[in-house]
DNA sequence: GGTGAATATGTGGATATCCACATATGTTAA
DNA sequence: TTAACATATGTGGATATCCACATATTCACC
């Protein structure tokens, strides 16, 4: 009889978390959205300068997985990251943000270049 | 003209580490790892209870990646981790060796039940 | 040279991932 | 009701990943 020596919980937690950080666009969403309170679809498209469905899909697989929520205002969706990141996800992202910190400005000053930027913080 | 804004230096830095760490045979590879000095491909198989073919290419892929070294001594080829990590690297390692710790030393015993181990530092 | 142990790799198939493009849904305002 | 904007999702195709199984390679020892 075959008795696996693996045990998913922590190590799927893991694997899955990777898993997800694995798309440059993904993480990209994701420091954008560790840098701002909140920020809607066609915000994170001007700023990564990708076509919306692209984003929109990456945006549905990390809400999915609860690493970011959804508030729908007026015609936009604002996304927001999860404030309850475990320790080790915060800190992983944490270290993203400084590797990737020129990427991450980038984006960010692409972002403020952006006419008529939704309200943010209703 | 099309011009990404996607600069890929550092972001497929993190993004090519994360997909090696998607795997959970690679990364209970490299917790071990990170947790003797070095281990030949016989004690990886049997404190992870998989075949060897599957151990060996996954290590095949760690060194590639240059995330191990390894070290061939009579019919035994020793892994070691690369001691030249950088420091994100080491420290989301660590983060995983925290978290997943249960896996982790339920491969150790494992391992620790192996019958006639080949000598390790020589 | 032959044998056996340890390790590496070739191969095909199953599955997963990612994308562009088209289309659907939902909301506002005329 | 229609138009326009923001967003979500259906779909097929290209590509990548993972695996089991078979086979090749390397080495020690007789």
């Amino acid at each position: 009889m075959w008795i696996s020596t693996y045990s998913p919980t922590h190590m799927t937690a893991l694997t899955e978390f990777f898993k997800i950080l694995t798309d440059p666009t993904r993480l990209r969403c994701l420091m954008l959205l560790a840098s701002h309170p909140e920020l809607c679809v066609c915000e994170l498209c001007y700023a990564l300068q990708l076509p919306q469905s692209k984003i929109s899909r990456h945006l549905a697989i990390l809400k999915l997985h609860k690493l970011v929520s959804q508030k729908r205002i007026d015609q936009w969706t604002f996304y927001r990251l999860n404030p309850h990141l475990t320790h080790w996800q915060h800190n992983i992202l944490q270290l993203c943000l400084s590797q990737a910190n020129s990427q991450l400005q980038r984006d960010q000053q692409r972002l403020h270049t952006m006419p008529h930027r939704p309200l943010c913080q209703l």
